[in-house]
DNA sequence: ATGGCTGCTTTGAGCAGA
């Protein structure tokens, strides 16, 4: 029996409960990581969420951002921790940790970013350092099992990315924003779960609504399930659910799982 | 591809996403 963790960024997840409440349903995952609820936590569906047997932990913001962690009912969830709760005044709520059954899962959701050089790249680059120097103090570094899940907005290398040179000189594929990346995962000890198993280019993760991005499969990787050592030891298998892409008002986004043993 | 799509907003043109 393995437990899956799943990442996926739902893109407002009252547009999305029904298909929030199936993809609970076909995976069964010992934990899924939300990005942009685009509510506040009042307005979460929980009592959708509650009818299928899980419980959700969200950090809700109106209009933007948004995070949520979701395990089944019965699990045992502690050690909340929303925000980095650094000196940063900071009200865009991207990030939070749980701790479900023993297993440190944060579900993280990285600014964009806009354009190079603009405002919004400062604060993708300050938000970067600030996870970096945030994952130790919630266990990234530790003996137990630990996940950094979401949306990272940045292409990993050139696998990655459908048509890279479409994407040299943006926020999503510029050397300066993969080494933002680069950095804080390496720095933190954490593995990519699915290049673990998978090498293959083009497993992407996020196509745009326009020009029938999915249907010709541009797009991008930039959602990952990145495991500390312990976790990564125990990781099985990895994937994309490209099919929660099809079919009626899907968000421009794909789920990303992986499995572990134990 | 200066747009193209989608979701949000003190309801409706403008922002933000990626």
């Amino acid at each position: 029996m393995t437990a899956r963790i799943i990442a996926w960024n739902v893109n407002s997840v009252r547009v999305r409960e029904a298909r929030l409440v199936a993809l609970l349903e076909r995976h069964k995952p010992a934990a899924l990581c939300l990005q942009e609820l685009k509510c506040v936590d009042a307005d979460f569906p929980h009592a959708a969420v509650r009818a299928v047997g899980y419980e959700a932990t969200t950090f809700g913001q109106k209009t933007y951002n948004g995070v949520a962690v979701l395990a089944p009912a019965g699990a045992e969830v502690s050690d909340v921790v929303r925000g980095f709760g650094d000196d940063v005044d900071d009200p865009q709520a991207r990030v939070l940790a749980v701790t479900v059954n023993g297993v440190r899962v944060v579900s993280a959701y990285v600014p964009n970013g806009g354009e190079l050089g603009s405002e919004k790249w400062a604060y993708k680059q300050a938000w970067y350092a600030r996870l970096g120097r945030w994952l130790p103090s919630v266990g990234a570094g530790g003996d137990a099992p630990f996940v950094l899940c979401g949306d990272f907005n940045v292409a990993w290398d050139e696998r990655d990315v459908a048509k890279p040179d479409n994407w040299r000189d943006g926020v999503l594929f510029h050397s300066d924003a993969r080494a933002l990346l680069h950095t804080v995962v390496q720095g933190a000890g954490l593995t990519d779960t699915l290049r673990q198993h998978h090498a293959e280019p083009n497993l992407l993760s996020w196509w745009d609504y326009r020009n029938l991005g999915f249907q010709k499969n541009d797009g991008l990787r930039i959602d990952y399930v990145f495991a500390n050592p312990a976790a990564a030891a125990r990781c099985v298998a990895a994937g994309i659910d490209r099919d929660e892409r099809r079919g009626q008002q899907p968000s421009d986004h794909a789920p990303v799982w992986a499995d572990f043993e134990g």
